[in-house]
DNA sequence: TGTTAGCACTCGAGAGGGTCGACTGCTAAA
DNA sequence: TTTAGCAGTCGACCCTCTCGAGTGCTAACA
């Protein structure tokens, strides 16, 4: 579907003045605030053929004109203009984005509160598309009589949980250590999730051990690689001051098996926008926008924005560009790392 | 303000009525469903006197009755009978309060999850009233170049960060450890945090070692001791269709340092019930349920439950005590532990 | 042929008015 | 002291009316 230059303008003004306003925009807002050079009765013609279009409707025969979905696809994939941040902002970013953390979960959720409080939308950061951690070293440490402290070191950081399931003598946990390390250096973390037949018999004496590590690493793939900040945001917004909406919204950011489904598609182009939700999956009155990171020069995990539909795309598109940067540049993600 | 038996009654009843409806109390309703052996008519009298006397409250003047805050106080004050737990709420209870965790902020967080769970309300638990855990050892475990595993152990768990700051070698680190863990050991948290002046000729060394440890626990107790669960809970009432309320009492949630400041407060009767808030602290439009948890005899922290002044205070009472009493029985808080 | 002024038309928002009925307060009898 | 009876109140709901923002159409204009 082919559009006039003039019909793009129009388009464009129309979404960027319901972004702003959350109002249905006449054609005399699009003439006096935008495109003065047009009359409004030549805007209305053109409006009229947008609506014809799909991409615009009419909430009432009298009323202004409310971009659809269509139309809101259309402006990100075509019209819009990604806004730079500015210098200030970009620094802003990254002061809040510190990255001495060293723990993987530490780090995903720190990412998604740094994109919530720049976007002032809900955020979501996902780990595990083609799961890049690479184990370095397994470390088990005595607290006391009935705790042990377990850390897998990877590449990409700690993954670490203390239980009180493993009794051994430190002697013991020192010897399961080594071999452990031994058994799993250099392998991935799903590699390591589907050993279970790997029990020599030098490791059957930590039996025990073997299968806190085996539990501790699959647990976390399942359930902690989705971190999500920011859904008290969405209380702003008068899309959502119907608490039916919030409430469905809400309820995606909590069901942490759906949003990894949205989550780990890679899409083709670097930013996926669903405008308007996903109807596979039973997601509405939002808009989703979705980026990868990558680690080593491949995909290993997704940052994502979720907001009502009248979304400033423009400048999330713009943060999540930012901070999937910083994110890469990560001590952890980056391919040149001092080791 | 002393009350007949029957205007006990009927006030027990209207709000009972409220708790479960939500809607105004009729006379009609309170003889039908709570108390058919008086007339409406004489129920009637007695909603009057009890309006006079403060405890409810018209709408308008042809409505039912609706209790105030003082109405809903006197109830909980001597009106309330506490919902003993069936075995199986009990059990259920117990169940999903594990009690395997060693970490203090993940005991916190899981008995927060539980009570809102089981309550439908939010919920929030405090530690650090006295303060109570006594260091046991500091352990300092390298991961790799630039990053240290910080552990301080303490007789409540574990408190832990790790970090990137140090970057001593593994044998200064194995050194630091003995003279801290020496120094600190059977000393309380508000000890070690004003220990600045401590720095002593042989750790002079291991000054950055030093200060990130206070670093660590002095943060810990600003920020970290209070855990919220279930703000998403409260979307569910009818009081909170208001999307204005809601902003407003999840914001409170979101306040740790106006949380640490209800929640420290140790009340003189087993139970604070702050029915419509706190005019002191702002806080409106909501209801707060606090209990404290003790450790060796001595208060140490708080659980509580916000929600809306309509809620069903002797279910959550008598949930809070049920969740007191395990958390209690911790082994981390337990008076006989067995070490 | 594309653009624009003029104008009749549409429809929601908001105000005003009327009915209904739930529930009250009062009165007077039991 | 309790209760039946009843008039009175007021919100909820519905209908209607008015107002005006904004449209679509038509005809004139560049």
């Amino acid at each position: 579907m082919k559009l006039s230059e003039r019909k793009k303008k129009i388009l464009s003004a129309v979404v960027d003045e319901s972004i702003k306003t959350a109002e249905p925009v006449s054609s005399n807002d699009v003439h006096s605030k935008y495109l003065s050079e047009f009359s409004p009765a030549t805007i209305r013609n053109e409006l009229m053929a947008l609506e014809e279009m799909g991409f615009l409707s009419q909430p009432h025969t009298s009323s202004g004109r409310v971009p659809t979905a269509e139309g809101y696809q259309m402006y990100v994939n075509e019209l819009m203009d990604i806004k730079k941040l500015s210098k200030k902002e970009a620094d802003n970013l990254k002061e809040s984005f510190d990255t001495k953390l060293f723990n993987l979960d530490d780090v995903l959720q720190k990412a998604a509160k740094t994109i919530s409080d720049a976007t002032n939308y809900a955020s979501v950061v996902y780990y595990g598309i083609t799961g890049g951690a690479v184990v370095e070293n397994i470390l088990l440490i005595k607290l006391s009589q009935n705790n042990t402290l377990v850390v897998v070191v990877t590449d990409l950081g700690v993954i670490k949980e203390e239980t009180s399931a493993i009794t051994s003598t430190e002697d013991d946990l020192r010897q399961a250590s080594k071999i452990l390390t031994k058994m799993f250096k250099g392998k991935k973390l799903e590699e390591v999730e589907h050993s279970e037949n790997l029990i020599t018999k030098e490791l059957a004496r930590y039996k025990q051990i073997f299968d806190y590590i085996l539990h501790l690493i699959t647990e976390r793939d399942e359930h902690n690689s989705v971190a999500v900040s920011g859904k008290d945001k969405l209380l702003n917004y008068p899309e959502y001051q119907d608490v039916y909406k919030l409430k469905h919204t809400m309820n995606l950011l909590d069901q942490k098996d759906k949003l990894s489904m949205v989550m780990s598609e890679v899409p083709e182009v670097e930013f996926s926008i669903k405008v308007g939700g996903d109807e596979n999956l039973g997601i509405t009155d939002c808009s989703i926008v979705t980026t990868t990171y990558k680690s080593r020069g491949k995909p290993i995990g997704s940052l994502g924005v979720v907001g009502p539909v009248r979304m400033d795309y423009g400048k999330v598109v713009s943060i999540l560009k930012n901070v999937t940067k910083l994110l890469e540049d990560n001590q952890f993600f980056k391919e040149d790392k001092d080791e």
